[in-house]
DNA sequence: ACTTACTCTATTAAGTCAATGTAGTTTCCA
DNA sequence: TGGAAACTACATTGACTTAATAGAGTAAGT
């Protein structure tokens, strides 16, 4: 299960790229016609921020925009931002590596291997999907196309 | 990521079914040789137990054996038991199905859409690969065959 | 009987999640 | 130039979950 915040952030992040760039959105706006409780919402952006995904302006007219394409926007780095790794197992993650302290030999851990194929099907799916073919009315990338 | 629990529970099975069948495995002996605390695996092999993958044998020659063959017990089956839902989100769950109160209109809802393809890649894995593939020291499904 | 091992319920300590609170700072505009 | 609207930042809260432990009890073989 993925967190609310992380539901959260990609729902404001499509609601930002529906709107044109350049014309920012109010924090308030968002919240209310995505049902997020705006100081929540508030804390999101900002962390979105701060990973350069989108940007603010301040005062009267302020809001957020996108800060990149919303088609160079993945939902793996969404989630990796927002929820941490995306493996289901920390000795398979690629940003946040750990060694599984029970576990003698990671080469021939069963539980591993199995995972290892659970880690690659996801990663395929969310590091190829954006923000842009999420907007977008048709699937971007059919199932099976998926593992080539 | 999937908890230490379930985890623990895979690899109990494992273990288990690397066991001649009808010949009981002690609790400690399992604990021991995984490295899980022994107390928490007598919670976990009790579970399920009570879901009918395993059989005890109480008094001096006790012990636990599985009580169905290895290749009949998928991990998505594990792990349901254990973790609860799968699905990455609760409005994708096939066992625990709930509506995500914020989100308008399912059907047209992004986020899921591209969940959904998380799902069903996830479940193709968990669902086809068992025990008994686990123990083989090759590959049962490979990831190309995963989607058809 | 006595030991070994399984059965069950309860409890706890730590951590995480979702949300709220409070005190600011910045910018625009009248 | 005053203030309203909006963003920034950090601290705190309450509910819940996780991982593990505790302890009293039951069953079975020798």
């Amino acid at each position: 299960m993925i967190s609310q915040k992380a539901k959260y952030a990609l729902r404001a992040l499509v609601a930002l790229a529906k709107h044109p760039a350049g014309q920012p959105v109010f924090i308030g706006d968002i919240a209310e016609t995505q049902g997020i409780p705006k100081k929540f919402l508030e804390q999101i952006l900002l962390e979105l921020k701060h990973h350069g995904l989108v940007a603010s302006k301040r005062g009267k007219a302020g809001g957020y925009g996108l800060l990149r394409p919303a088609d160079t926007i993945s939902f793996g780095e969404v989630l990796r931002i927002v929820d941490g790794p995306i493996a289901p197992l920390p000795c398979l993650s690629k940003i946040a590596y750990r060694r599984c302290e029970d576990c003698k030999e990671e080469a021939s851990c069963e539980v591993r291997r199995v995972f290892a194929q659970v880690a690659e099907a996801t990663r395929t799916v969310l590091d190829r999907t954006t923000i842009a073919d999420a907007v977008g009315a048709d699937l971007p990338v059919r199932v099976r196309d998926l593992v080539a």
